[in-house]
DNA sequence: TGAGAAAAAGCACGACCGTTCGGTTTATTT
DNA sequence: AAATAAACCGAACGGTCGTGCTTTTTCTCA
């Protein structure tokens, strides 16, 4: 049934290593996931686990490879089912603060942390992270001009100031609910998207096509008042 | 003369320290800072460090403090001395993007990174980074409400919300311009700054009376166009 | 079921951490 | 100049870190 049944004895204990890690790495970064750590919480010996990766570093690309996996597969993969233009740029955000505030609010996020602790540190742990981050960048920027293209957003958008403004909401959010513990966040999350998304918005001709999301699609006409 | 310049051996060293300690929290953040680093840049012993403070905690403290004092004088004491409303709005969004720019993105911020580093860290050091960072959205909250009394912004603006927009740019700068090293990302929060304040701009009687600046007080008629 | 491979454990290492303590040097005051 | 206090050093402690070795346990498959 599932080619994912046949997981030999090792590659079980990567996966249940891998999971530790990624729990660790939220709430401590990746600088704060040690071996010794993971061993502890998983009632292993140092050097058992230490034996699955060549490093700390591979250990730490490991955790950030699987961040993203299951990243694109909660945020991404869903997305880009729905239709082009404002109905999967606003569901890719929808999945987005959904993430953030089921998961990442309690627990932490590898994007946030990672891109602070690694942006000064040379090495290939700092290139893994632009990577990631350079590429779900482009797929906001793909989405956006995709957008552009079906006439919901302005033709003079710039799909990179969209990506920018979109991207400090979420870290403006991430702040305030994390740090502050500000419950008001979320709600001031959704607003801003709204209000950004509505001044990109093409004038007229922002009504989708086909697929749900049609009330969220009428936020461009509400702030043209 | 200058009453600061009777400083006893002791408060000469400390404050010698507190500079190093500043120059390291910044590119290593604030759990990146070790007293032995500290010792070794000054050529000291790490005891000798080590004794101007109770402990690394007090230490990571006195550096937040040390932080806020310099950020204040940077950005917001010379903002404060324009009048109210969109000029000190505009000014404290200026100061504060070119302490980004020249200092904070070159070095690190101990305002994103400590808030990162302690947004799950239960103790004095989070306490104060929680204190500091309310009280410095509470001075942008006070003069964005200021700005509304004079009629600057319109009378339904949420200075809340507001603030969290703002706050959401100078994160993305941050995270673009030092993970990503992207040039543009400058560009991109000066024009988000004008985008979100043209937004919640009073529609005509966005006039300034009086003080400098008065240039930038037509941003918001400009994106009224 | 038994041989061989894979996985995990045990142990030790060098490095660095914050912190303590006793003694020495330097500054301040009388 | 003597007496007192402040500043600083050097060494050491207990602890944790990542990372190699060697040995033992466990899985895998013919």
């Amino acid at each position: 049934m599932s080619p994912s049944k046949s997981l030999s004895k090792g590659e079980q204990t990567r996966d249940r290593i891998l999971d530790a890690a990624q729990a660790i790495a939220s709430r401590e970064g990746l600088e704060g996931l040690t071996i010794g750590g993971i061993a502890e919480r998983l009632a292993m010996s140092k050097s058992g686990v230490f034996a699955h990766f060549g490093s700390r570093e591979d250990l730490q690309i490991a955790v950030i490879d699987d961040y993203v996996r299951r990243f694109l597969a909660e945020v991404f993969f869903p997305a880009i089912k729905l239709a082009r233009g404002l109905p999967r740029l606003e569901a890719m955000f929808e999945n987005w603060l959904d993430r953030i505030v089921f998961v990442e609010i309690p627990n932490g996020c590898v994007f946030v942390s990672g891109a602070v602790e690694f942006d000064d540190k040379e090495g290939p742990v700092r290139e893994r992270m632009v990577a990631v981050n350079r590429a779900w960048q482009g797929e906001m920027r793909k989405a956006a001009l995709q957008a552009i293209e079906v006439g919901h957003l302005k033709p003079g958008t710039d799909p990179g100031q969209l990506v920018f403004e979109l991207y400090g909401v979420m870290l403006s959010l991430h702040h305030d609910a994390r740090l502050l513990r500000d419950a008001r966040a979320v709600e001031r999350a959704r607003l801003s998207f709204k209000r950004t998304i509505g001044f990109y918005a093409a004038p007229a001709a922002a009504r989708p096509r086909k697929g749900a999301e049609r009330k969220e699609g009428k936020a461009a006409v509400r702030l043209a008042a």
